[in-house]
DNA sequence: CTGATGCATTGACAGGTGTCAATATTTAGA
DNA sequence: TCTAAATATTGACACCTGTCAATGCATCAG
């Protein structure tokens, strides 16, 4: 089952800004969604544990020592990231790896580009 | 009073990034502060209206009718905001006029760039 | 000084969020 | 099929957050 969940079509042509044009409503909710997600220390050092990956690939149980969380609350927050779009999984034998999604990276950053 | 709160110093010599180089818990945290600030959709129509004003300032009054939100309420996400060091407030007579702090969102957006 | 206006603060409440222990699920290997 | 290992889910809990009504504070007009 992927979790990839949520990423609603966007009602702009291109994609949603905050500082470009007044954002409605539903733009406007989209983008918290993706700014929740980043909104958490955690989940922040889980995309630069990622990042900084050799193959740019991470597979859960090396986010646990670093994060210093249990496995449960990792969990929880690569779930979290996944439904906002910002890593997707993939499953090879017992572990799953979490990879960035960069185009949604790029589109929450052009959100506040001005 | 100036509510230029707690922009506090950052520890690398430019600025935090998530994506650049392994994130410490301390340049983790204030930068999930600043997107904490960004993760709700009627702030993010704040930034939007006084982005969208013409002279890049808005009084709170303005805020009121197309946020559809109490006054209080607008108050209290102007204040998120500007603790947030996203905004910035002056008082001028019976007005309290909000612009945007660039330089911040600039920031938050190269934080999340590649 | 008084009254009116613009904004901030307080208090209360419902709903959301991060965390972990316990448990379930999935997979590989014997 | 049985067991162990990796990950996900559930349940519980404390804390945080968005909202509004009521109230307080600051400023201006008279």
């Amino acid at each position: 089952m992927s979790k990839q969940t949520a990423t609603k079509v966007r009602s702009t042509v291109c994609c949603a800004s905050v500082l470009a044009a007044p954002l409605d409503t539903t733009d406007a909710a989209e983008l918290a969604g993706g700014f929740s997600a980043l909104a958490d220390p955690v989940r922040l050092r889980v995309l630069s544990i990622i990042a900084a990956s050799p193959d740019g690939e991470v597979c859960v149980c090396d986010f646990v020592d670093p994060l210093r969380r249990s496995q449960p609350t990792v969990s929880h927050h690569l779930r979290v990231l996944s439904e906002a779009g910002l890593v997707q999984s993939e499953r090879r034998g017992k572990w799953v790896w979490y990879s960035l999604n960069r185009a949604r990276l790029s589109e929450l950053r052009a959100a506040i580009d001005s």
